[in-house]
RNA sequence: GCUCAAGUGGCGGAAUUGGUAGACGCGCUGGAUUCAAAAUCCAGUUCUUUCGGGAGUGUGGGUUCGAUUCCCACCUUGAGUACCA
């Protein structure tokens, strides 16, 4: 009896397609464990070898940990929403719902032939409403949740109104936008219901706003940073532009943190995580604001600089004797004073205050400068300051422009928490005033300058600051300019009339530039001075400010503090422009380069900072920077908020309809919201969404149903979102649906999500790690905080599998032409139109020159080619990829079938030069695609060689994790393996396999065996256990063992490779059940039990020869005996050795 | 530029608490079987050699009795990222 690949192959898929054999239960006694590959996108090309080859490790896994008594969880589905369809749909007119459903069951199918033991009967489908209706089900649990950041999650939004209703917005600590403006619990309670929910929609996890994004014209859609590759589209490579749109977003931001931290639980591949913790972009530093000197300084004329410079100095005349006063009253606080100034200091309410300080001839009880808020506290017993309190409040508000406000003793000792809830409603209010008045005074200066006689009273006047962000606040005395990006909203306000001209120039020729110019132009430094100057907030020196494009408006605060000596971009800025570059660093050189080691610098000619190192240094600096008030810590990230809107049909509708213009979420119980039909799947002429196209497609509130867009005009009838939801919507949850995959009540129930809890091995793409495994992470966490799954992360291990590259193959092609500039009578069309396309094989040439020589050779051997025009004939060479279908093992093309392949068409008369009567092409690796002909599927391989052998073959490549070329060549060796397995079992008679007890050589080879696979499958290293077999096969051949004993334990560690033989031997050998549950067989130890080791004897550490000796001989008896053998003489040739290392059961080292 | 990964025969690759480099397979060479081919089986296959041996894991150093394995510097390739303050 022959092994029969395709017979058994096929009814053994029957087999455990009826029987259900992998079918997974939520309720069973053995432990569980949970094996997921990321599902496919069904694209129309079906799936190459590379595809399966994940999915071929983990089915090794899922099959290996049942036969170690596992409940195994190993299922599989379709991301079924994307593109390809939807761009398919457009040129062909078809519903991609059906080219999808068309290519599943392709998939299916291809899947199906390789022996996956998936538990179908979960299958999901993201396209598919019972899915999506859980997806829409989850954006509507985001939208009404906020994160709190004082409970460190995601809350409801009901405890967010709650605390507005009680106490405004001042006190809640979370991620919002931006631009949120303060308000009391009374002012709360004034707001319409839409400027409420305009409002809450500030905070909400999933958000509308109008954000800058990507739009691709072509695509005409919006794409995520990471679908844009080199400025243009990571599918088809169309250009995308910057374009203000309206698009609802996902708070991931608020997760940034969580996310890096929860790398650390995880057993993710170390790149993968290195890519997310860069993609996250955490960067610690410090926010420094520097104040703007008014032009009037900046150009020098006016005050002195320096008197200006320390901000907090704000005594009138009489300050130096009412400054110790003050310090005694510091000293001495009344007890209301004290319990307010415990709330106050430390910038508990995010404000620097001061107590007891001077302001102007005052000496008032608590002050924030940079808010210009006093609070005073009645009952003051210093009976020296008893002028009336209004004239005071009279002459701080009108002269000095400060707000007073005033508490009794009684309030501060008896309710504190009101007291402090004014005085934060009152520094926001400060707060906005001051920025208004910024704005005015801006005019006031702008007037100043077109009319010099009006003088400014300096007093009064609010400067203009700057924040910035740095990392490197220990740097911050080598600070010798600023830098904004010219689009900075002050760089307008700041400049100087003599520097106007030059800053609006180059704002101008900046804007000119694209984005794609800036990113591929990095060296050119360019840049303009504003004219004016910031005060350094430590030193108090004059910095000039400039404007510069490699500072960007996006990120951080669009400003930059520059210490050209710790950057290099801003040391080339600096020498561009013959800016200072001072030296803050103890003894490093930096007239070539910037310093921008940290680590084992000391910081130098830096005041308080000098002869620390980075780390103190960092730490004193911000220490300084918030007692003084000007500065905090602050940890960045670069990760921004994700887009979640996409312009596209085929994706899942938003549970959403707009009632005055605001999004309202629809009932989760009228869920699924169905994708509406329409006629064409284009935007539509106005710009719209393609869903803008469905005349079915508004919501009657009332009816709770999707209705005519006729009835719009109707009062409880809304229109209804016209976007779709991106890709990673529905694979950020779908490892969940799994766990309980038919479930219609719950997106999966808490029994089955308790049971199953996370996936224990996911095995995927790494062209997912800043994509779907980051928004993955972060709705778990999100469904995590919500109670709604029991563990944040969703992955406790991952693997990354290797691509699979085609081996292309090439043709090179001759192609003749005349020189030009010859005189001859002929024309040019005449001598080379005898010439046909001529294709060399490819050993016969090894540069161009030869490959010339061969064809005008061949050319006129067989009179194509006039002798007399030779040498005016030009002949070039031109690779030509071939399909790989055409050509052999031996790398011998099928020249009829080349010219007869419907690609070929403009071949079929060509020429083929041979070598040794055949064509030879080249070979290189590339990536496996359609285009290059490369493309080998494995249908084609499993119906000529069975899936056993292409499961073992894609394992036997090479490691996993490795990128490696696919030769078809080489499956015949483990093709042959699996044939001579057969034989240990089946001869032409049938099965031989006796009863009789194995020999110990025989159970040696087993259990070498066991115990080498079993560490490799643990190891993930699969392609070494396909060796393994091998040697077991050639070794009991060699043994010519038919032991059952031995064969029938081999067939269960085979099974998980090659289930398909397994299975059929199995049932050959008597057993009735499947060998999917078989336990596995135990190693043990007793079998490998060695009598003697045949030593290498090497001489100063290169072996010589080998010598067989007794395990159990001492040292001393090694070191004599190897000494004593004739070869040892040889060797030495009469030298005595120096020293000889005997390690007993390992080697003899001989050294002399 | 930065971050990470990787460099071993003609090819895929194996070998790490530092201990026989090249397992296993492909390809190739020779042989057996066959009318012949396929299939199968046997032998050989890192390079070099004066057949004793010598060299050898990207390059150059170092540690060690002994280094593919550890350390330093460099080179090459691949992946990710990019004016991130």
């Amino acid at each position: 009896m022959q092994y029969n690949h395709q017979e058994i192959e096929k009814n053994w898929q029957k087999f455990w397609a009826e029987n259900q054999t992998f079918k997974a239960s939520n309720e069973s006694e053995k432990p569980k464990y949970y094996v997921l590959d990321m599902f496919p996108y069904p694209s129309g090309a079906g799936l190459h070898v590379g595809h399966p080859l994940g999915y071929i490790a983990s089915d090794i896994y899922a099959r290996y940990k049942r036969h170690q008594g596992f409940n195994v969880l190993h299922p599989q589905g379709y991301d079924s929403f994307g593109l390809p369809a939807e761009q398919y749909a457009i040129q062909t007119g078809q519903h991609p719902a059906k080219t999808t459903e068309e290519n599943i069951k392709t998939y299916r199918n291809q899947l199906d032939k390789i022996g996956f033991s998936f538990d179908w009967s979960r299958e999901v489908r993201t396209s598919n409403p019972e899915y999506y209706k859980w997806t829409q089900w989850i954006f509507i649990q985001l939208f009404n949740s906020w994160y709190n950041k004082d409970s460190d999650k995601a809350e409801d939004i009901s405890s967010l109104e709650k605390i507005f209703k009680t106490a405004g917005n001042t006190k809640v600590n979370a991620v919002c936008d931006e631009d949120v403006k303060p308000f009391s619990a009374e002012e709360w309670k004034a707001f319409s219901k839409t400027e409420q929910e305009e409002i809450l929609l500030q905070y909400r996890l999933t958000f509308l706003s109008d954000t800058e994004v990507n739009w691709c014209p072509a695509l005409g859609t919006v794409l995520a940073n990471d679908e844009i590759v080199n400025g243009v589209s990571e599918r088809g490579g169309h250009p995308v532009v910057r374009k203000k749109m309206t698009q609802w977003s996902m708070r991931i931001s608020a997760y940034a943190q969580r996310l890096l931290d929860g790398l650390e639980t995880i057993d993710w591949p170390q790149p993968l995580k290195d890519s997310q913790t860069n993609w996250i972009g955490r960067s610690q530093g410090a926010m420094v604001t520097f104040e703007v000197l008014s032009p009037t300084l900046s150009e020098g004329k006016g005050e002195n600089v320096q008197s200006e410079v320390k901000g907090y100095i704000t005594g009138g005349n009489n300050s130096y004797l009412l400054l110790e006063k003050a310090k005694e009253m510091r000293a001495n606080p009344t007890p209301a004073e004290a319990i307010l100034w415990k709330y106050l200091k430390g910038k508990k309410l995010k404000s620097k205050f001061r107590q007891q300080h001077l302001i102007n001839d005052f000496i008032v009880d608590f002050v924030c400068l940079s808010k210009r808020l006093i609070i005073e506290v009645d009952g003051n017993i210093h009976d020296y300051q008893l002028e009336k309190d209004e004239e005071r409040t009279l002459e701080l508000e009108q002269k000095s422009g400060f707000k007073v406000i005033r508490f009794t003793n009684e309030e501060v000792i008896g309710d504190i928490e009101t007291v402090i809830f004014k005085i934060e409603k009152e520094l926001n209010n400060q707060f906005y005033k001051l920025q208004k008045l910024e704005k005015e005074q801006i005019q006031t200066v702008s007037d100043t300058v077109e009319n010099p006689t009006v003088s400014l009273s300096s007093g009064k006047r609010v400067r203009d600051r700057i924040q910035v962000f740095t990392t490197r606040p220990d740097t911050i005395y080598g600070v010798s300019f600023m830098t904004l990006a010219p689009e900075h909203e002050l760089v307008s306000k700041i400049t100087t009339p003599a520097q106007k001209a030059a800053v609006e120039a180059y704002i101008k020729a900046t804007a000119k530039r694209s984005e794609r110019d800036r990113m591929a132009d990095v060296k050119t430094i360019s840049g303009a001075f504003t004219g004016a100057y910031a005060i350094h907030p430590f030193s108090g020196e004059k910095i000039p400010i400039w404007i510069g494009d490699y500072v960007l408006a996006g990120y951080g605060t669009g400003a930059v503090m520059a210490v050209p000596c710790g950057d290099q971009r801003d040391y080339d800025f600096a020498k561009h422009f013959g800016i200072p570059i001072p030296n803050i660093f103890e003894g490093v050189d930096i007239s070539e380069a910037a310093h921008t080691e940290k680590q084992g610098t000391v910081i130098a000619n830096s005041d308080f900072l000098s002869g620390l190192k980075y780390q103190k240094a960092l730490k004193l600096a911000i220490f300084e920077m918030e007692k003084r008030g000007f500065g905090y810590g602050k940890i960045n990230y670069r990760l921004r908020d994700a887009v979640f809107s996409r312009q596209r049909y085929w994706g899942e509708p938003f549970p959403v309809y707009y009632k005055d213009g605001m999004p309202q979420m629809i009932d989760a119980k009228h869920l699924p919201i169905v994708l509406p039909e329409v006629e064409k799947y284009l935007p539509t002429e106005d710009g719209k969404p393609p869903l803008g196209n469905a005349t079915e497609w508004a919501w009657d509130s009332r009816a709770n149903k999707v209705v005519s867009n006729d009835k719009l005009k109707n009062k409880t009838v809304y229109p209804l979102e016209l976007n779709t939801m991106p890709g990673w919507a529905g694979s950020s949850w779908y490892f969940n649906r799994y766990m309980d995959s038919q479930n219609s009540t719950e997106f999966a129930s808490k029994e089955s999500l308790d049971y199953w809890k996370e996936v224990d091995l996911y095995i995927g793409g790494s062209e997912h790690a800043t994509g779907h495994l980051l928004y993955a992470r972060f709705w778990q966490k999100f469904l995590f905080d919500k109670g709604l799954v029991p563990v944040d992360e969703f992955a406790k291990k991952l693997i990354n599998q290797g691509m699979i590259l085609g081996t292309s193959a090439f043709v090179y092609k001759a192609t003749s032409f005349v020189k030009n500039g010859c005189n001859i009578d002929k024309s040019n069309d005449d001598v080379i139109e005898k010439i046909p396309t001529v294709f060399v094989s490819k050993s016969l040439f090894s540069n161009d020159d030869e490959f010339e020589t061969i064809v005008k050779n061949y050319l006129l051997d067989n009179k194509l080619l006039d002798p007399n025009f030779a040498d005016l004939v030009m002949i070039t060479k031109t690779p030509l990829h071939a399909d790989v279908s055409l050509v052999n093992n031996s790398d011998e093309l099928d020249v009829e079938g080349f010219k007869n392949h419907p690609l070929n068409a403009d071949y079929k008369n060509a020429e083929f030069i041979l070598e040794d009567g055949v064509y030879k092409v080249g070979r290189e690796v590339e990536k496996m695609s359609k285009s290059k002909y490369n493309v080998v599927n494995p249908d084609d391989i499993v119906k000529e060689y069975g899936a056993d052998a292409l499961r073992l073959f894609e394992m036997f490549l090479g490691p996993l994790e490795q990128a490696k070329p696919w030769k078809t060549s080489g499956i015949s060796g483990v093709y042959s393996f699996l044939k001579k397995l057969w034989k240990l079992y089946i001869s032409e008679d049938g099965v031989i396999v006796s009863e009789e007890k194995a020999t110990k050589d025989e159970l040696k080879v087993l259990h070498k065996t066991i115990k080498k696979v079993q560490e490799d499958i643990e190891n993930f290293s699969f392609n070494t256990s396909v060796s393994t077999f091998m040697i077991a096969v050639n070794d009991l051949t060699a043994l010519k063992c038919n032991k059952k004993e031995i064969l029938e334990p081999l067939l269960v560690l085979l099974s998980p490779y090659a289930p398909h033989i397994s299975e059929e031997l199995w049932s050959k050998l008597g057993n009735k059940k499947s060998i999917s549950t078989a336990p596995f067989p135990v190693f043990d130890a007793k079998h490998l039990v060695e009598s003697s080791k045949n030593y290498p004897i090497s001489f100063n550490g290169k072996m010589r020869f080998t010598l067989e000796l007794p395990l159990e001989l001492s040292k001393d008896e090694i070191e004599k005996t190897v000494m004593e053998h004739e070869k040892t003489q040889e060797q030495l040739a009469g030298r005595v050795p120096k020293k000889v290392i005997v390690v007993p059961g390992k080697i003899v080292n001989i050294v002399g």
